[in-house]
DNA sequence: TGATACTGTAAGGATGCCTGTCAAAATATT
DNA sequence: AATATTTTGACAGGCATCCTTACAGTATCA
């Protein structure tokens, strides 16, 4: 009987927090939407919100800023085109491209959706204290470059070692 | 025309900072699994790796860990059953409850993903810092408690003014 | 004992994202 | 100029995740 003991850890696992954190955010964005008088609003949609420049993008663009694919993008947009959020029109300057803005009712819910995202920032700040909360901020926004990185560092060893033995 | 003018913002949302981690957390810890010679880990099982006390949880108290409904973390569980790392059997203090516990080989599997969090856990204190690093993480373990909070206080009010109203 | 609350589960659906594929347009190569 | 490659958005099909609704069994308490 090998049994193997479970390392006892110490306190939540990092990727616990910040999967919770995320859901709540999540639906607290769709719930203010809905509560604010845009009941269309969708989880999914906060990936145009935050990607979407405010004179206009590509789906492409947007797709690899958000972290996912052109296709799922692309839905994404379609969705909020038929909720008339967005507008598209072809990229005057690539035949291929097609031009993505918001509509003029677009830019209201965006705004709301803005100005409750100032308000959580305010909020937060005073909770954590300004200094704690841009700790925190700075720390996460470097997480998704550092796991990326160390994926790779691992990937070369494999393959390096894979490599020898061929 | 009453154009509405989009807000610029100063700093990227908070909820995309965390939303970009969060992918990147997700798919390093599945993608460790795999090259760690378990391929049968998916995303939806870190919720329970991150609510499992190694002692054995219930079903109901890990969705309330991990945010999301029994009947979710009840097919994640049994789905975790169906590929050997988990067990469950009946509560003996709870006849309506199942005693959730890791399998011999579960525990393997844990063993090896709590080691690479804590490798991660080092690398995350080296690179930040201890002290930023820990700000960080208590930083995230409150937001989904004010988040609720701060909801439920904008649910009252609202119900008071239509209590008043009706 | 009966009302209420909590357990896990089942069924069905909505959502989000994926891979594979395509045509059209732009760009690079010959 | 002719061809090959790349890039664009779109479509089809599928899988994973999580939800809502509903239910039966058990516990708890008036």
């Amino acid at each position: 009987m090998s049994r193997v003991d479970l390392p006892r850890l110490d306190r939540k696992p990092f990727i616990a927090l910040v999967d919770r954190a995320n859901r709540a955010l999540q639906t607290d964005m769709v719930q203010t939407g809905h509560r604010r008088g845009h009941p269309e609003l969708k989880p999914a949609h906060n990936a145009v919100f935050g990607t979407l420049l405010p004179d206009g993008s590509r789906a492409a663009d947007m797709a690899v800023r958000a972290g996912i694919t052109r296709q799922s993008m692309g839905e994404v947009i379609r969705d909020m085109v038929a909720v008339g959020i967005l507008e598209m029109r072809p990229d005057p300057e690539d035949g291929r491209a097609k031009l993505v803005t918001y509509s003029e009712h677009g830019r209201q819910v965006a705004a709301d959706g803005y100005a409750h995202l100032k308000d959580l920032e305010e909020r937060f700040a005073e909770e954590f204290g300004e200094e704690d909360y841009d700790t925190a901020r700075r720390v996460l926004s470097r997480i998704a470059e550092l796991l990326e990185r160390w994926s790779a560092e691992e990937d070369d060893q494999l393959s390096a070692v894979d490599g020898e033995a061929g």
